[in-house]
DNA sequence: CATGAATGAGCGTTCATTCAT
DNA sequence: GATGAATGAACGCTCATTCAT
């Protein structure tokens, strides 16, 4: 369940690509603003002038790779008949969470560095912030809500407004991630055990009574 | 309880404190890297010249700013006799943490620009992250481990690793600032009702069994 | 004898060709600490940006000036077999002083803000001291004390330690050119006898016996 | 004989004196144009604002250094009654010489920073240059020419200009200097028997027939 | 008389972007 | 489509000089 079928890069020229892999790496070690196009071109192997050929700006060139990214981040919650899914495959809310939550930390995982240009480039981008809440506070939120309500009326859930259980579900999870690969990567992590704890606290805390 | 004495901005001429207030409002609302010096020269109504004047770099500035803020963060943990404190103030762990994040939820709410700034910039600055783990993951990790082990001997908290109560209870906590803060200023927020739920849902997902 | 191949600004675009003129222009009446790359700029009717896209600072301008004025300087005396030359050409020290001397003045006239640049700014940069004698001092100097040694034992120069005769002999050269051309240059200077006269004082200087 | 009664520093306060002190420090090891005045006040432990109490710009300070030194510079030829003294003392253009040059360099060995700086600013300083001329080439010149055609009518001297003569014995005389002091001052240098040299050069190739 | 904070013009350099080739 | 030379505005920072204390 929940895998992708997401497939973008797929009408780049090979320079394109080279372009997007070359920022990636540049944004996310140093930031938007601190990265140069000229660096950018370099890493790249290609001229300074081809990036503009197929991004008219800088800030084009980052909404190409950040937007993408935003959808891929929502897209198993994007399924049409997510609800058949739920009633079929998970039963139990501490299944679906568990579920959902490796699946969405394997993704962020593998894409570490564009969950951290993500994080680090929301604050300072009005149109990123707005196109974020617009995907994941009202599409998403959406959804959340009416996932938690029908675990919630099934008695699984503690009677909170699920906004707020929708708040703690996703710091609780974020924050792992953050701590795990941002702030503390060379800690040692035993990550399988320390998953399963995160998300026997989410399931205690959030357990109805 | 956990009252701060902090005071700074004292031997500030006038013009400094206006360079760190420009400095601070740029800073946040535009980040580091993308605030220009003459900016916050205009906006502090100072010459560009004065500024660095006070602060030989505009890097300098920014850490004039931060690194305070970052002791201030974590000043009630740095009482010298805190033992003496939870054993006479909070029996139980719930008082205490209820204490420590009201007070904490408190001062980030009046220093939010300051928050700001100081968790956009970190990942772009070494010397911050440095500063950061020494003070905190160091100092006070070590703190808040001695704590939740003195709260799990007497039985309140789950026997789950320190360090992983640490990380869900601020992840819990920062995830409801920046929420609330940051991310969703302008919705409408219950505060009261929605800081007792957190914290609820924190003691409930901590609480042994 | 002692033409010079030399041949650069060969592959120098237009633009290159005029922030070099103007450099050059500048740097020797000014100096190259008092001149700005935006007079430069000015001067050579281009951007300032367009300096540094071909040299990545001012100081790699002013090498890119001197460098090559020093190699073209000490040219005559990096012929390949300089000795055929002076026992087919020069039986007499008298004529082969007289040729080379004419000829670096011939020289040193046709470039003389080179030379004033090379003069000026020597003192300040210890790279470009480094480089002289580098150049000059291990390079030449060899050469000229084998030729001093060569005319010595013909009998035809006074028994003197061949350095000092370098010295004196560069002495004389060099303060005909410096007070012909750089200190009274508005003086009524009869050339031809004042360089006959010149070498007359030197050769008689030097004359065994 | 030649010996000076140039009293300077006289009036000068001690602030003042460190504030020169500084200065020609600076100035001979990196240029007028690249020594910035705080440079200097921090050297000679004064503020900033001092030295324009005393010096109305930075040039003026140059200024108040380098015009006493050209004093000093020609001052033996200043002597109110000097032919009487080429009378008495040196009958033969020898030993006048020797007595000049040898007293000259003694000078400027002792004021090696002062000649250093005069030598590199002259370039670029007009008024200094005119200076110059005016001290030197118009008021000492004049001396020269008479001195120099005193010996040649006593046959002593070659019979070729004044002027001539005048600048090919300043030119080996500053020729040893400034390879002595300034070009190559790590070399091994036997001063006694390289003086003795110069001016035995310098003899021959001055004496008649 | 001495101070040093304040100034603002100007510095060398970098930047995102354009455009002729 | 791709290039890279060219641009000029803007950058962080330094400077000589002023002036209230």
């Amino acid at each position: 369940m929940f895998e992708e079928f997401v497939n973008d890069e797929e009408e780049l020229t090979e320079k394109q690509k080279k372009i997007i892999a070359a920022a990636i790496e540049s944004f996310s070690e140093k930031g938007f603003a601190a990265t140069s196009t000229s660096e950018i071109a370099k890493k790249a192997g290609v001229a300074e002038g081809t990036i503009f050929r197929h991004y008219k700006t800088k800030k084009e060139l980052l909404l190409s790779i950040v937007a993408p990214m935003m959808a891929k981040l929502v897209a198993p919650l994007v399924i049409k008949d997510l609800n058949k899914v739920l009633n079929q495959d998970y039963e139990r809310f501490e299944d679906f969470i568990k579920a959902m939550i490796e699946n969405r930390i394997k993704f962020l995982k593998n894409n570490m560095q564009l969950f951290r240009i993500l994080i680090q480039e929301i604050p300072f981008h009005p149109e990123l912030k707005e196109q974020f809440t617009e995907h994941i506070a009202v599409k998403i939120f959406d959804r959340l809500r009416q996932i938690i309500e029908h675990y919630q009326a099934k008695g699984q859930i503690i009677k909170m407004p699920p906004d707020t259980v929708i708040r703690v579900t996703l710091s609780t999870m974020l924050g792992y991630l953050i701590s795990r690969y941002l702030l503390l990567p060379e800690a040692e992590w035993d990550d399988e055990a320390e998953i399963e704890r995160t998300v026997q606290f989410l399931m205690k805390g959030l357990s109805p009574e």
